[in-house]
DNA sequence: CCCAGCGTAAAGGTCAGACACTTAAGGGTC
DNA sequence: GACCCTTAAGTGTCTGACCTTTACGCTGGG
């Protein structure tokens, strides 16, 4: 009862109006987006086992190949997950929140990348979202959290950056997670991770990062102390201590990427030839 | 001088220390993580062309149809698009904000609906979004933006409702755009979306839909006459009558899936058979 | 009776080769 | 010079085969 695909694709494209522009899309297009409906609109459940490649290919009228490339392109959006062997098969993934984590990370690096959102921005989103936490931190924060806050906070003594840079990330990502809000968490933690990521440790002098860890002590003192304006505006001060420190680092340039990934490849580069 | 990958792959496998589990990536899955990588190291830029499918088979050592379901994962994450015809072929996308709010809104969406973020989070995070967004708006908003953000405001006099459903989405989107931070703005939007999306129109009396109407108006006139903390009061206020509607709303049962999508297909449901 | 080992079969993973469809570019005709 | 037509590169799709993984059940020994 599924569709019945011609052998002709292209036929469906007459009933469309005017423009004649090709927007038949491909039989696996197709079928992820016929899939991926059928997982929002809860049809699927998560869990639930799909029929097998196989299967599937003949429900609805296209070849296996087609239905794998389908399920390639939704399990790299994590909303289908496979396993192999008997009792395998492809299972609707549960939505988590590090794939999210994951893919953003990537994304708004590449983003940054191209210059589609500036270092500026993200700095500033930064603070649009580590200070409300850290005031919703303070207000919230169970005890186990809190302790885990503590673990945190780097011996002082400068052992060595190496430790004081994870002790950085440690800190700030237990203070999301204090905050209680997870949907905060899953995004201020990306955007923290592409800063973090763009800017690599080794380039603050050790005053610097003694000057961190004083602050996360602060932060973490008027967190326990449930007071919340003095949280947010701690760590308001702490995050433009980075942020002067992340502008002086701006001045690197970033490498101009060549070609060469694929060697003797095609000489058709995309600007001009001759 | 790609990879030799053998006939039998799992030797691969041999290197590791303890945990025999079996952690041998699938072939394509292997070829997606090395293109995706050479994208993100910017070793393939923007806008260049990947050699052919079947050249890169060659290259890789694997299959065509392998490279085609590497290919299918990377361009459903729109890191890649491809293009048929002659001068065809697969191109590094490039990266736009509109994919990272499609992705965003499916997936907080699906991560609200398997309740790994609640609705209270959804609109926390939407308050520490568009307040922010608003004080912003006060400050930096051009002749432009402030034009389009007046054209948004609705006739007052309800037209109907579903005039006044679209103005209050364009109206806080045009917001988000007036704040001048674009990554914000990509952030912000699908979360809106998705309360959007789940508290359907026309739940609410006109008489709400009048007093939002109002709101809007009121917030304008404060970014128009630039008076940041008045625009994030008011947005706060606004964004709180919103709130309680949609709490009010939030006393609707979620209609249980059931199977069936694929109906006649296995009689072996997740759930205990017999 | 329990456990270890082995075989089996279902399902995904990979491959090779063929053909269909799309589309830009080049060439030929009027 | 404008238009059409052929051509070819490259993606899209299909077929059918074989490999690999792995849960499950059977079997035999302790």
């Amino acid at each position: 009862m599924q569709a019945e695909r011609e052998t002709n694709l292209a036929a469906l494209a007459d009933e469309r109006r005017g423009l004649p522009i090709s927007r038949v899309l491909p039989a696996y297009q197709q079928v992820a987006n016929q899939l991926q409906e059928l997982i929002m609109k809860g049809t699927l459940v998560v869990g639930e086992r799909l029929p097998a490649e196989g299967e599937m290919a003949i429900q609805f009228g296209v070849s296996r190949s087609t239905v794998r490339e389908a399920l390639r392109g939704l399990s790299s959006q994590s909303l289908v997950q496979t396993k192999r062997g008997v009792n395998g098969g492809t299972f609707v993934a549960e939505p988590s929140a590090e794939h999210v984590q994951t893919y953003l990370e990537t994304t708004i690096g590449l983003l940054s990348g191209a210059d589609v959102v500036s270092v500026d921005e993200i700095l500033e989103a930064r603070e649009l979202f580590e200070v409300p936490s850290a005031r919703l931190a303070a207000l919230r924060r169970d005890d186990d959290q809190l302790r885990s806050l503590k673990a945190t906070l780097a011996s002082g003594a400068a052992a060595d950056l190496a430790a004081d840079f994870e002790g950085h990330k440690e800190f700030h990502v237990a203070v999301m997670e204090a905050s209680g809000n997870r949907l905060m968490e899953v995004i201020a933690r990306p955007v923290f991770s592409v800063l973090r990521t763009r800017f690599m440790r080794d380039r603050a002098s050790p005053e610097f990062w003694a000057a961190v860890v004083g602050d996360h002590r602060d932060i973490y003192d008027a967190i326990a102390a449930g007071d919340a304006e003095a949280s947010a505006r701690l760590m308001r001060n702490h995050l433009e201590r980075l942020r002067s420190m992340y502008e002086r680092i701006d001045r690197a340039a970033r490498p101009a990427g060549g070609s060469g990934a694929f060697g003797d490849a095609a000489a058709t580069g995309p600007v001009e030839a001759c």
